[in-house]
Order: C-alpha cells, then sequence, then structure tokens
DNA sequence: AATTCATTTGAATAATTGTTCAACTGTTCA
DNA sequence: TGAACAGTTGAACAATTATTCAAATGAATT
C-alpha cells in the first residue's frame, strides 16, 4: 500500500472507489486483456492478421506482401501463434499460417467498423 | 522494394497475394488501428478504463484504486485522453475523468467476453 | 497574499520490444 | 549425399515507453 496516502483521504469517495474495486477482474483476467490488445497493438502484426484474415499465407508470401524481412515476419508469427491468434500447417518446404479461430477475425473486423465511426 | 527478394518467387502465390493486397487498408488506417489497440495493451491504461467504464473518477481515486503514483496515473491519463479514449471536467480542484463515449465501453465489454469464449 | 491540496509536466531511468544479422533446422529435389 | 530453399532462432542494437522524482500549475481556503 505504498501509493494510497498520494492524496488525502478528504478528496476520496470511499464508497464509490469501494464499489468500482468490487467490479474490477482480477489481475490474471487485466493481464490476459493487456496480453490480448499488446498483441494487435503493433503495424506489423495488426497488417499480418488482417492479411490472413483474408487468405492463408506463408512467411513467405507475408514478407512479399508488407514489403518485410522473412526473419521480422516469422519473429511476429512466433508472438502470434504463442497468444493463440494464428495456427500454422506444414506442406512441404512451406508452412502455411492462418487466423486461429473466427473469434480473432471477429474482433478485427469490429474494431475496424469502431475506428471508422 | 528492399525485401521483395527475400524468397524466390516460386514459392509465392502471386495471384493470390495480389488478391490479399487489394483488400489490404491503406497505410493510415493501420496506424490508427494499431495506435488503438496499444493504447489498450497495457495493464495500467485498461484497468483505468475499466475503472472507468463503471464511474467518473479523478486520478486521486484512480490512484488509489490501482495502488499507484497519481504521476503515474496522469501520465497515462493523458495517452488516453490524446487518443479520445476519455475526457475531463474540472470541478473545483479536482478533475474527473471519464469514457469518452459509448464505443469505449462496448469495445471492452466485447473483448472482455471473446477472452472468457 | 499565503497556504494547502489535486493535478500536471519534463527529465531521467529502467524495462520492453521490433528489426537486423548471421547461423541453424528441416524439407525437397537432383 | 549434397545443393537449394523456406523458415526459425538467438544475440545485438535501436527505439519506444512506463514509472519515478522533483518541480510547477491551478483552484480553494484561511
Amino acid at each position: 500500500m505504498v501509493h494510497q496516502e498520494a492524496c488525502k483521504s478528504v478528496s476520496v469517495d470511499e464508497a464509490k472507489v469501494a464499489e468500482v474495486a468490487g467490479k474490477m477482474l482480477d489481475r490474471d483476467a487485466f493481464y490476459r486483456l493487456s496480453e490480448m490488445f499488446k498483441a494487435l497493438g503493433d503495424g506489423t502484426r495488426i497488417r499480418i492478421l488482417y492479411a490472413l484474415s483474408a487468405e492463408e499465407l506463408c512467411p513467405c508470401e507475408l514478407a512479399f506482401l508488407l514489403d518485410m524481412s522473412m526473419s521480422a515476419i516469422s519473429h511476429q508469427l512466433r508472438t502470434l501463434r504463442s497468444l493463440g491468434f494464428v495456427r500454422d500447417r506444414r506442406e512441404g518446404k512451406n508452412v502455411y499460417y492462418s487466423l486461429y479461430d473466427e473469434h480473432v477475425r471477429v474482433l478485427l473486423k469490429t474494431t475496424v467498423e469502431h475506428m471508422k465511426e
């Protein structure tokens, strides 16, 4: 409780704050939420996801499409896979990536629409 | 086009990639999208937004609620305000923050539900 | 006017992170 | 088996960023 003296209790409506405190999610839920958003909060990763929402693609094609090195793409795909946003499928020398499920597609679509307002 | 030699064209399905390229958003749209998600991709900011989705609060109350310094809270509120997520209202010595509009509330709620699956 | 308190701000620091580079793995094909 | 190619990985570097600290601002109260 290091910071609770940050201001005099006079200006803190303790009942109100207690009520809000009761509505907060647990630590782990907030952590996972922010991890999800963090994954979407990068220009490269969101372009990858957006591209994959249209079509299954390999790192090579993504590198071509986004005009980036395959290494950079591969690093980002690793992040996206570890968070359950994409899945991969090997076919000979190629590895094809696609969205893990419809949740991601819906989340993307919804937010794009929100952005346009 | 620095990277387009990243792999031999053999493995790039050019027709497919061209089709995906046609569906991509413009540079600015992706930038704004990732900025939005980036703002939500931080434990402190998402807890602030979640708290504000329940109740209007001042930095002092937020600092108390989240057990952080007022300065740290204030810096994050600045970020959230500049991105249009929150608005502020002065009342005497206090400044009360609330969500800018319903969009944010819906976005939060939707994602929390998605997370729970 | 001086004091008090809530808030903001800028600089500094520490931590996180995206990309590059070079090396390595795994698969195909000759 | 060896060469060629798609993809991955780890270390290093540069850039971004969250928090702290100290100082400044703005509004109320005395």
